[in-house]
DNA sequence: TTAGTATTTAGTTAATTACTTAAATACTAA
DNA sequence: TTAGTATTTAAGTAATTAACTAAATACTAA
């Protein structure tokens, strides 16, 4: 969750995370959509699968990214202990 | 919700936010919790207010600070937009 | 008013982060 | 093998962030 936090504050990082909501794509595919050098939408990547926010794949010469929803769900459960807090549901 | 990303991307300000899901505090009882400076934990909690995640009231000499769970629920809903992708709900 | 406590603001510095270009690696296909 | 494409790694730099100390502001109480 740690990595995640970090990986989340920035907004390239979190505009590709939106770009695979809609399908996987290859890192030149992801790249094509910023106005940033390949290099950097790779590194932006590396975090990315660092934090355990995407999954990358190889085929053949290119490397497809997909999200991987766990820490999504880990988020989530995290958030959910503040807004949560004090609501002792009729108990 | 971008000023939020970044304030949870730092361990001090996740921390605090895990102190005031107990009880309110005020700013000198949170710096008290930390091996910091009162100003740098000052502008931790001015971050965190800036983000929305926390509000203040002003009580005497002391400044109280309090969750506000907006946000964190704004972030829930954000996170199900990437964890229901796909999932049509027997449609 | 004066002294004391609580908190924030201002100014500075060190560490981290996000970008760049150039080079390396890995695969494809002639 | 050689050339071409896709991606990552390396090295360097500019911008941002997180910390500090010192000073300012705001309130309390003698």
């Amino acid at each position: 969750m740690k990595e995640a936090f970090k990986a989340l504050a920035d907004p390239t990082r979190r505009k590709i995370l939106d770009l695979l909501k809609a399908k996987d794509l290859t890192a030149g595919q992801i790249a094509d959509h910023f106005d940033m050098s390949k290099p950097s939408i790779s590194q932006h990547l590396r975090l990315l699968k660092q934090a355990g926010l995407v999954e990358d794949e190889k085929q053949g010469q290119y490397v497809y990214y997909h999200l991987n929803i766990t820490v999504f769900q880990e988020l989530i459960s995290w958030a959910m202990t503040f807004t949560d807090k004090g609501d002792d549901h009729d108990a």
